[in-house]
DNA sequence: ATTTATAAGTGTTATTTTGACACAAAATTA
DNA sequence: TAATTTTGTGTCAAAATAACACTTATAAAT
């Protein structure tokens, strides 16, 4: 099935940066390469594209082979190119951003692959250019969560206002007023206040609120102004490349 | 060189989608196939990526190729990846948007490679997915311009405050109020008001502008809200797919 | 020389949004 | 029942935004 003559193909594999929330901190899913080169260090999660698949099918193989897990929100990032990337051979890296429930991947963490959620902040060296790909996933989340709603993917269905600041928080590596938070976050009308309380963080005990599942998708695009002056906490994208 | 065993390789592009602006209408430059298949038809310009350079060098590239020009405005949008895009060869595509003065490309247009400049509402039919990644360009293009000063890229060096405000108005196809504009534009410090006139469009003259290279710069990544309520004129990206 | 036509350029005000700020309520534990 | 801790909410001043209309400069026409 080769039929453009002259033309060098080329390896392709997608590479995942895996996001996660413990209530206190970002995480990050790492495995342990088991194989050469750079064995037993850390790196993204990969798998080489295959023939009959695009690139979302691959990361969301790949995605689920390590944790089981299916409907994850997943984009394409960017694909990184350098010849020499990979030691090997030149393999051309499409890089995806992952969002997990991390309750939905905590216990029985893959032993194949030798997975391990790290902090964000304690994250050790990785192999290649998956460094990089994580500051430019991370730029990218902040831009992307100062205006969409996208950050109730990394919790469960059911989640309390000041776990919310908390994800935001961590977000920015900043602190937000709770009153203009809340204020904020309630008059985007996606919330639904439950009746129940989480009693796990506070004697009081917080409402739950679930998302409105219409105005989440409908809603997605628009913009709504999360965090005031999002640029103070964005890398300049000529600085990461 | 090749060392991975048991892979495939695939052919990967790089597609061009290059936008213009007239004064009056954004344009696409697109070039006319000289070869099966889909000859005669007209599709964005593109090529095959080489072993010894990046996705980025191979965009720069081609754009050259084709129009003589260097340091263009020019970024990744996303990969495209479906198996049978191309029915020749599978073939992943690496789109990239570029933002170019169109009077530097104009006159002379390469015969090589038949290339015209078409208005985007008047875009013919393309090959391949290359429709989709206008429209996903096009998106983008309004996505990042809502809060970025990108759109001087498709202005000359001198231009004058109706002309930017035609710029925009063209991209989100909508009329904006010229005080609030001009106010907005002014504000954010990034224009140097030069002492002579553009006397084309009306018998006052309208006086040139220049940017401020070293403040443009700076706040590219500076959130400016040049347009109100972006999101009312964006596509949901699940739409788009 | 005067008038006319056309696009450029600018200022005010009401409304909305934002950011800064502090105290009361609920419930567990001492 | 008092103390502690976290949740939950209201006000007000400042800033940003959106709506709105008239004057100015100049070339062309009379």
């Amino acid at each position: 099935m080769i039929k453009y003559s002259g033309q060098t193909r080329i390896l392709v594999a997608v590479d995942c940066i895996i996001f996660g929330f413990d209530g206190e901190n970002y995480k990050l899913l790492l495995v342990q390469r088991g194989f050469a080169p750079e064995r037993a260090k850390w790196s993204l999660m990969g798998g080489f594209i295959r023939p009959d698949e695009t690139l979302e099918q691959a990361a969301n193989r790949i995605l689920k082979q390590l944790t089981g897990l299916e409907n994850v929100y997943m984009e394409q990032l960017q694909a990184f190119s350098s010849p020499d990337r990979d030691p090997v051979e030149r393999t051309i890296a499409v890089a995806f951003v992952a969002l997990i429930d991390i309750h939905k991947y905590e216990k029985q963490l893959s032993k194949e692959y030798h997975a391990e959620w790290f902090p964000l902040k304690e994250m050790p060296h990785l192999i290649f250019d998956h460094e990089k790909m994580v500051e430019l996933a991370k730029n990218s989340l902040r831009y992307k969560a100062a205006f969409h709603p996208i950050l109730f993917e990394l919790l469960p269905e059911k989640f309390t206002i000041p776990q919310l600041q908390a994800l935001y928080e961590g977000l920015y590596d900043t602190t937000l007023d709770k009153r203009n938070f809340s204020r904020k976050l309630l008059s985007t009308g996606l919330l639904i206040k439950q009746a129940d309380k989480d009693k796990e963080s506070s004697k009081k005990g917080a409402f739950y609120y679930k998302l409105d599942q219409n105005r989440y998708l409908d809603d997605f695009q628009a913009f709504l102004n999360f965090i005031p002056k999002p640029d103070k906490f964005l890398i300049n994208e000529t600085t990461l490349n």
